[in-house]
DNA sequence: GTTGACGCAGTAAACGTATACCCAAGTCGT
DNA sequence: ACGACTTGGGTATACGTTTACTGCGTCAAC
């Protein structure tokens, strides 16, 4: 059932049919409802492969994450998704999982499929990978971790806006040794939150000395708490590089019998939307996902339809800020005393 | 580029590179050192949307799942996905959201890209949409709850087995007075869950009296257990129809000054990955994600591979069993006291 | 009444690949 | 040595669209 197939049972050509479909405006109403007609009596859908071939179209965007069961994507690719649709795009959804193969086999799978561009959410891809689709000339945009170069936008990530109002926040509640659990560092923008508690610190005139690294993983938080439970310095709060982390801290204290917030105030990063319904509600900083999502496919969009010459970079950047929850408390004097003494 | 390129650097016709390229073994492996040496310096790599248009096959399976957001899919997702890439395929991920809409435009895009087939993880979707697909001869894989038609395979699950498993559990610890919150009833999976609590319930003298309905969400769960508390029998136990809901009772505990499970026990359903890192670790029943994906994926494959006069239909099962974690205890014989004065 | 302009539908040529068919050259049996 | 296979590469068509071009008819202006 195809164009063909519509034309003789209008009894007009395909030409016309495909003008009747895609609306073009010079087509007789009359013959335009003959079409339309048979169209829906025969339950005709056209051939995206077909029309991709022809146009050089794609209309398929593609998304590259690094693991899609990290609850920190899920909010983000229902969100591409959605505005994808509403702009009659297609998204090829791809992991790389953090293993080289399957990032080849990412890039790959966008160039087969011609996509017309893709939004990178995952770090640690090779230049020689990107080379490919840079050499395509597939525009790319990337959150806050995407080399600097030309044909090349990035969404800048302020790290610093919510952390340090997240140090601030402790500060204010006395908390004078405060921990951070830091991402894995071979992804810059673990390193940038890294960077933002250190200055955070800095500024208030705390030592940050006790930071001890997490992998992003619930159970990179579980140990991480074990480490710090074994380091002599008491700590009264700690925030963690990302929510995974938060949670796994929280359960490994559940386990020592450490109460939160009341013997360990509780930091996370990214508010994902497991942070609120945690016991007690995660206090943490909120990176919106949504917005991320929305910023990243308008700059992907944009870039799409930008005409090839025009070389006029655009900036994007995402503030970050925090949201008071319940895991953070009043430092324990008694906690103080005791280092006191 | 394309493939006439890579022919006349080769010197060879678009047919032999073709053959080479599709490893076709008549061609002489001379040539085909030629072609490939080409292939690699341009990089090329096929057009896909070419070869679907004249193979007929385009090499894309269809996902429906309800919302990537509800942290039972992406494990899910992420399974699909593996198995698809290793088997050639790619995969065109919708979620429905349970919007009318949504549902019509998710099977208008599987049918426009031509998918070879569709496994459907959704609920209540419209018979007269599925009509379309049927009518394609595209092959469907319902999990739990699709029509019982020739061409469609369903994956089955005996949720009676994990269910009847927690209850007993449950009595085991000495809890008379078990509550069930209910998902919400539009979905056959969730009424499904409601019966098998009422039939364990029964088959050890236990009345199942107490069931208040929510909706598989965190905030239903919230929502559910207000209910619960507000009603004249007290509780000791309550099992949830699926973890989220769990997670959202004990969320809503949590305010309360309610301790789980000292105070109360909680069973959640799914086994979804954050349930052992719930603060007290969620006893569950376990649904394998990963199983159940493979399982969708196979049956799916099996289909579409299926010469179409084979109408031999096949059964597939999923077993739920109980996953002991730590959010049940001994009932409070205060409560059993309380109760018989 | 002729001409030019314009509105609209049809014809046909692409898009990039796979493959049925054909043909040349080599191999083997007799 | 000659025909019958076999081997393997080339030629050309088809897949389902879009769209440039062509051409027919109508209408207004002179």
């Amino acid at each position: 059932m195809d164009l063909r197939e519509i034309a003789r049972r209008a009894r007009v050509s395909t030409a016309t049919v495909s003008r009747a479909i895609n609306h073009v405006s010079t087509v007789n109403p009359q013959l335009a409802k003959r079409v339309w007609k048979v169209v829906d009596e025969l339950g005709y859908f056209p051939n995206t492969q077909a029309r991709a071939l022809v146009s050089g179209r794609s209309r398929i965007l593609g998304l590259i994450v690094s693991e899609i069961t990290n609850p920190f994507f899920p909010e983000i690719v229902q969100t591409f998704e959605h505005l994808a649709v509403e702009n009659n795009y297609e998204i090829l959804l791809t992991s790389t999982v953090n293993d080289p193969k399957r990032m080849e086999q990412s890039v790959r799978r966008m160039i087969e499929r011609r996509v017309e561009g893709v939004a990178i959410l995952t770090f640690g891809m090779e230049e020689s990978l990107l080379e490919h689709l840079r050499f395509r000339k597939v525009p790319l945009v990337f959150v806050d971790v995407g080399p600097d170069a030309p044909g090349i936008v990035n969404i800048r990530i302020n790290y610093l806006n919510g952390i340090r109002q997240a140090v601030q926040h402790l500060a204010a509640l006395r908390h004078t040794r405060i921990a951070f659990v830091a991402g894995p560092p071979r992804l810059k923008s673990a390193l940038a939150r890294t960077e933002a508690f250190k200055t955070s610190m800095a500024e208030i005139g705390l030592l940050p000395e006790v930071i001890v690294t997490g992998d992003h993983t619930m159970e990179g938080g579980m140990r991480a708490l074990v480490e710090l439970l074994g380091a002599r310095d008491q700590h009264t709060a700690v925030v963690c590089s990302n929510d995974m982390t938060a949670i796994g801290v929280m359960r490994e204290a559940y386990d020592h019998g450490i109460t939160i917030p009341t013997d360990l105030s509780i930091v996370g990063f990214d508010d994902i939307r497991l942070a609120q319904f945690m016991t007690p509600p995660l206090t943490t900083v909120q990176m919106s996902q949504k917005e991320l999502a929305q910023i990243a496919f308008r700059a992907l969009l944009d870039e799409v339809g930008r005409e090839s010459r025009s070389t006029q970079k655009s900036e994007y950047e995402l503030i970050t800020s925090l949201i008071l929850r319940r895991s953070t408390a009043m430092a324990r004097l008694l906690n103080d005393a005791h280092r006191e003494q």
